[in-house]
Order: C-alpha cells, then structure tokens, then sequence
DNA sequence: TATATTTGCAACCAAATAGTTGCACTTAAT
DNA sequence: ATTAAGTGCAACTATTTGGTTGCAAATATA
C-alpha cells in the first residue's frame, strides 16, 4: 500500500482533516463533527494520515488527541522546487510586457 | 470523476511525466520510453493531466507534444501556504534553541 | 458496580484507479 | 497505392479507495 504525502493530500477530506488540526489538535470525534461522513470513515482518513506522520497523537485518557506534523509538507514544497523557476520566469515575461505598455 | 490537481499528483507516474514535461515538449511515446508500462498506460495519465490543465497539447502532423502548464502548480502552493507560518514558527524556535546554545 | 463514552478494528460494498489488449483513424514514408 | 508510424478510444480486469455497519476494549461517570 502506497502511503506517500502525495497520496495523504489528494482527498479533499483529508485536506480538510489537515487545515482544521493545523489549527488545532482534535479528538476523532470533534473532528467528525465537522464532516457528513460517519466517525469511522473519518478515523480512515486520520490512520491514513497517520500512517504518512503528517499528524501525531497524543493520548490523554480515553481521548486521542490528533494534531499536524506540518514538518512533512515540506516534502511537497521541495518538489514544487523543480517547477518554481519556470514560475518565476513566466513572472518576468509578465513583467516585459507590462514594461512595454 | 473528481479532477483536481492533487488528484493529479497523487500518482508517482504522473509526477514524473510532469518532471519530465517541465524539461521540454514531448510526445506520448518518447514519453512512454521512459517507463516500463505499456504507451496507453502513459497516455491515459497525460489525458487526466491535460483534463486538469496542468498538461497542454501541441499538435504538429500526426504527433502531438504534450508540455507542462506549471501555472496550474501554484493552486498547491497556495494551499500550502496555510501552513507556511508554522512551519516558519518552528524554524524559529530552532533558532531559539540555537541561539541558547 | 453498572452504564455511558471514546476509540480502533474487521467485514463488507460500490466506485474509482491503473493497468492491459485490441482497434480504428490520421499522417508520413516507400 | 501500400505500408508504417503515432495517436486516441473502448472494453476488460485486478486492485485500491472511501464509505458503511457492527463489535470489542478501554476509560470515565452514575
């Protein structure tokens, strides 16, 4: 089974699941509270999370505490490395034509 | 059919076909050669690339040259950058710590 | 102690995915 | 005019995905 960041962020649920525990660590339970999905398949996409580390738990009690480990989207920033000269060169050629008007 | 450009790079084909296409133009068996699966394979990958725009085609007599869109790459940077502030604020910390030392 | 809450795990299911082969169409070369 | 090359599309298949329900284990509360 593949588990690559990559994968982890294709499903808007789970890029969901990042943005809500980027601001805050989140049991299962109030996390699926945000979603029309059952708890269980929400569960699903924390393991799968999980299983990539870009979210941590922490258990206090009964209660799982979920939160992100954003040092792993750096993986998909330096990826975007290869592509972000040809950015910036489209950037500039913006910036000719601009000139020349 | 869900087709967005993190459903696109989810697949390690399809980040190597966008790789390479960064490079320079190709055609769907020059880039086919580049991989042990069979020139239908690769096509069907170019064509949920082009649905999304992060490909775009060229024809020149029977051949067509697929080349990148990396415009399109900068939705995934944006979205990044929700999370660009913590990643910066634990850098901080680092240099906290450094500074300690 | 008995009950309720929180959670993970297994079994199952429909749909999507990534691959294959075969075929038809268009364009280039002989 | 025939043949070869480059391509897209359709049909089929095995696997993965995202979802469901049911259940058992652990912890909190009455």
């Amino acid at each position: 089974m593949r588990r690559d960041i990559f994968q982890a962020i294709a499903d808007p649920t789970r890029r969901a699941i990042l943005s809500l525990l980027a601001l805050q660590a989140m049991t299962p339970n109030a996390l699926a509270q945000h979603f029309d999905s059952t708890r269980q398949a929400v569960s699903k996409h924390i393991k799968i999370l999980t299983e990539c580390e870009v979210v941590k738990q922490k258990q206090t009690g009964r209660e799982i505490y979920y939160h992100a480990n954003l040092q792993k989207m750096k993986e998909i920033d330096i990826w975007l490395d290869q592509f972000r000269k040809q950015w910036k060169d489209r950037f500039d050629q913006l910036d000719d034509i601009l000139k020349d008007l």
